[in-house]
DNA sequence: TTGTATGCGTTATCAA
DNA sequence: TTGATAACGCATACAA
């Protein structure tokens, strides 16, 4: 608890300029690699730690990288911060990471609490608020949306009418011709999805069965147990996320149907339940880590050139094939 | 992009004093109620966002927690982020997020960055530091240590024995006699679980069979085939988290042994991957938003007084039964 | 490389 | 409640 140690007792005790040891600390140009590291090796016996509380107040330009992410339960955002952080790492900006609510309640609180810590710009992952309101907010600071297209601020997103022509002709092509579509409700987006579904089922000459459920498994649940005991049931479930798909799951093996055998199942996130024994969910992958990695490299061009026009940039899902699709059942 | 708005600025627009408005914004005393909201209107239209930078450059005692989280990609640490935002909000602290890695390659580094952003105290979920190290760093901004006691360091831990105990002696119940116990690397902690299942099986009569693992799926997968084809193959399973129990599953299943019928598995950690359905693993659950909880109180009291003696806070773990376990085959 | 001066937007202290 | 002024610890620009 000795008093608390900064730039100019390093710089005093290093025998050089307190300019210089500031230098140092962010390996700018002008210092020499060799009292560079002199100077650091002082600062570490001295228990010194940069201060970024006060470099960033005296420093004009914002430097450091917000993150939202919605929700932590959600492996999807574990996946999207590990990308930020590969992509910005080299870098050495800081993070500065705010965690929001399934609801939507926390964002704008969160995304204020991102402003008042003085960030350059903001990635956010999961923001629920209308886009008016993120185009309002990023106005003041640049927001980087992750997985949904807003108009007028930079995005990435993945590929979500790919995604869902992907699952649908896999099923078609397993022979299934029963194929229903739990899908999300449509003001949350992600519309590409339902698209992909019914264009599929449409071009192959069959009926789309398309249920609008909310993001609870027991609704996803109930939803899947109606279905199967209305006429002409399905084969085939394509869901609009893994979450929906573990309720449709739960509902065949209450009832002894082996998913996979005579029923398929497709969700869509490869969350990480998706791959436990057991369950072995067949999904869409949508790279996370890879959305989040481009997100990371918009965030250091938007730091870059704040007046640069807003970019859009789409990544591509993928088909994880595990043990709940199979062929069709004659 | 309007020059950046100050509290002098509100002042000037709200026909104040600067002082009154630094007051406002800290909803301080000496403030009459109707200004406060008066002043945060004002501000509020002027897209002032209160400046923490510069507020925690300023104010003497740090006041804001930090908050270390090994893995996002572990349920665990969302349940304690979770738990600590819960009782940490009402006092409006500020948090400050940083994640580590599974190896603990970036401890150090997380740790730094918590600290160069002048962070009052530490909530430390799942550091992998040797307690020498974690001690010292505690002299410098103290730490307050989950799910692992560090002596000298408040820690807020479950309680291993008691959970190691539940697990066991729940196995024996069912009639379970060979009991195989799959525990981690001695050198991680954690020893409480190992030695309730030992103590509880010494004093059924019976004998342990521990086998040390690492961390990971495979490496759970291969002790289970060892074991299962061993003389005297064990009819059940006590893991050390419930990652190594998915590794027992996956063997079962494999070899089309169902998990709770011919062989019992409890897990430990209760994961969402747990409660999916298909896996349905019995396990212990440290609930960990109750730690994250016991935590923040602990982080709040340390922030009062710094000098107070260390705390160590014991909550107790709890069985949650699936369907990975039943009664012993006859 | 070195000093040195100035400013970043607050908080904190005092006298009024 | 009000001003006014001194920190807070650093970045930055400049002259040497």
């Amino acid at each position: 608890m000795s008093a608390r140690v900064t730039m100019a007792d390093v710089a005093e005790a290093a025998g050089v300029s307190r300019a210089l040891v500031s230098l140092a600390y962010r390996d700018a140009f002008g210092v020499n690699g060799d009292t560079r590291r002199r100077i650091l090796d002082v600062g570490d016996e001295l228990g010194y730690v940069h201060n970024r509380i006060a470099a960033s107040l005296a420093s004009s330009g914002a430097t450091s990288i917000g993150v939202y992410l919605q929700d932590l339960h959600n492996d999807f955002f574990a996946d999207v911060h590990d990308g930020i952080r590969d992509a910005v790492e080299t870098e050495a900006r800081d993070l500065v990471l705010a965690v929001g609510a399934l609801g939507g309640e926390r964002d704008a609180g969160s995304l204020r609490a991102l402003q008042g810590a003085r960030v350059g710009v903001i990635i956010g992952a999961g923001i629920l608020m209308p886009d008016a309101e993120v185009q309002a907010f990023s106005s003041r600071t640049p927001i980087v949306s992750i997985a949904r297209e807003v108009p007028g601020v930079d995005s990435v997103s993945s590929d979500n009418l790919a995604g869902g022509r992907l699952a649908t002709s896999h099923l078609i092509e397993l022979g299934h011709r029963r194929i229903a579509m739990l899908a999300n409700p449509p003001s949350d987006g992600y519309l590409g999805r339902r698209a992909g579904y019914e264009e599929q089922m449409a071009s192959a000459g069959l009926a789309s069965r398309t249920v609008e459920v909310s993001y609870s498994r027991a609704d996803a649940a109930t939803a899947a147990i109606a279905l199967l005991d209305g006429d002409d049931a399905p084969s085939a479930f394509f869901a609009h996320n893994d979450q929906t798909a573990l309720g449709v799951l739960e509902v065949l093996l209450a009832r002894g149907i082996t998913p996979g055998r005579e029923v398929s199942v497709i969700g869509y996130d490869n969350s990480s339940v998706s791959g436990a024994p057991g369950t072995s969910l067949s999904s869409v992958d949508l790279h996370g880590a890879q959305l989040g990695a481009a997100a990371g490299r918009a965030a250091l061009r938007r730091l870059a050139d704040p007046a640069a026009p807003p970019e859009l940039e789409v990544t591509s899902p993928e088909l994880v094939l595990r043990m709940t699709t199979g062929p069709a059942p004659v």
